[in-house]
Order: C-alpha cells, then sequence, then structure tokens
DNA sequence: TTGATATTTGAACAGATATTCATGTATTTG
DNA sequence: CAAATACATGAATATCTGTTCAAATATCAA
C-alpha cells in the first residue's frame, strides 16, 4: 500500500475536499446527483432550498471536481463525477453503521 | 448497490465524520496514527502542534470512532479505528489524483 | 505525601463559512 | 426587440469552529 499524507499540499486538498462533504446541505445536494443528472432547480426542489444556495454549493463542488456539469439550453445538468467519489460514499456508510463500537460517547 | 442518503439522520453522522476529516490538522493527525498507534505527545510533536490541541482533535475523532483510545501507564494509546477509514481516505486520494479533469478551474 | 509527567478540560477569541437577498448574466420564446 | 426562465454572482451577516492559554486530572516515582 502507498503511504498516505506524505505530500503537504496533497493533504490541503483532500481537506478541502472532505470539508465539503462535511456540510448537511452539500452534501444532500452530492447525493441528490449522484446517480442520475440533474437540473439545478430539481436539486433545489429535492433538498428544499433556494436556487441561488443550491447554485453557490454546485459551485464549490464543481471547482473540487465532486461533480461535472454540461449546459443544455438554458439548464444546467449536474452529476457526480467519477465512481471514487461514490466508492468513498459507500466506505464511509460503512464506517457509520459499524457494528462493533466498543464504546460509545456523546459528544 | 444500496441507495444511500435516504435516511435523514444517517445524512447527519456522514456529514459530521466528512467535516472532521475537513480539517488539516485533524487529517494529520488521524494519518499519523492510520497504521501504528501512538501516544498523544508523540502525535503532537510529528504533527507539530502542542498536547493541548491534540487532545482536543483525538476526543472528536474518538467520539466520531475513527480512532479508538487505550491507555498505556500515564499515557495514551490512540490508533485509527476500522479498515473503512483507510478505504475511504484511499478512494478521496484516488479522487484527488484523478487524471481525466475535463476542465479546471480556480476557486 | 510531594513532585513530575502525560493528558484532559474549559473558557475566550479570532477567523472562517453557510445562508439570505438583491442583482447580474445567459438562453429561449413571442 | 422585449419578456421570461434558469442560473450565477456579490455583499452582508449571524453562526460556527479551530486555536490558545490556564487550570485540572490521572498515573507513576521517590
Amino acid at each position: 500500500m502507498r503511504r498516505i499524507g506524505s505530500d503537504q499540499d496533497q493533504v490541503t486538498v483532500i481537506t478541502e475536499t472532505f470539508r465539503l462533504l462535511g456540510d448537511p446541505t452539500r452534501l444532500r445536494i452530492l447525493l441528490a446527483c449522484l446517480f442520475e443528472a440533474k437540473y439545478v432547480n430539481d436539486v433545489a426542489t429535492e433538498v428544499g432550498i433556494s436556487a441561488s444556495l443550491t447554485s453557490h454549493h454546485l459551485r464549490l463542488l464543481r471547482a473540487a471536481r465532486l461533480v461535472r456539469a454540461e449546459r443544455q439550453g438554458r439548464q444546467m445538468l449536474y452529476v457526480a463525477a467519477d465512481e471514487h467519489v461514490n466508492g468513498m460514499l459507500g466506505e464511509m456508510v460503512a464506517h457509520v453503521r459499524h457494528p462493533d463500537a466498543e464504546e460509545e460517547e456523546s459528544v
């Protein structure tokens, strides 16, 4: 296995990407267009927020290459970027669902 | 594949965990005790921060079950929790290293 | 017990950030 | 052209969060 974290810049990029996923609204936006491409307004409606806020978040997700964008007429199609995003979310779900919690602690 | 994100509470827990990984200092702490258990002071020295700050972060990582703790005399051994953490970091690294960036954009 | 080491905890502050609202831009339709 | 639709953008703000410092706790040694 390759050592992770030896590169300083890489840690910066990684944390930036994790940080983006660390907001409930933004994660719901990403999940909304995980399996199928969607328009901004549809995402906004599905998540239950304004189109403006949706656009703000999509811009950040796009800059981090977590979603890709494509114009269709006057609408914009957004979809989750690559399969690593999917895999990462899968591992995270597996971690959260982890059964053998030797000690639970309320924050 | 199982659908992700249908459960509201699960999204909350997942974002909370992602948020913890989204801080450079905290991620470096986690990386420091990824492959071997380490004492707080050693982690602090390795990362280059105070023991106090290290302890603050380790408490959060522990609450999210990202690390496990074990007392050894008057020292505390911390180590990354399960293999999902490793897998998740691997997928994230793969995403960041992704070659086919169709369009780069500066934030 | 007293002192030293290792870690934890709490409060306070400074900086970051998600959200809202108003405005601007692009694209299509009449 | 003008009007309408769909997004994007910028500024302002209220909240959150990482960090520091001081003090507390725990464990061991003498």
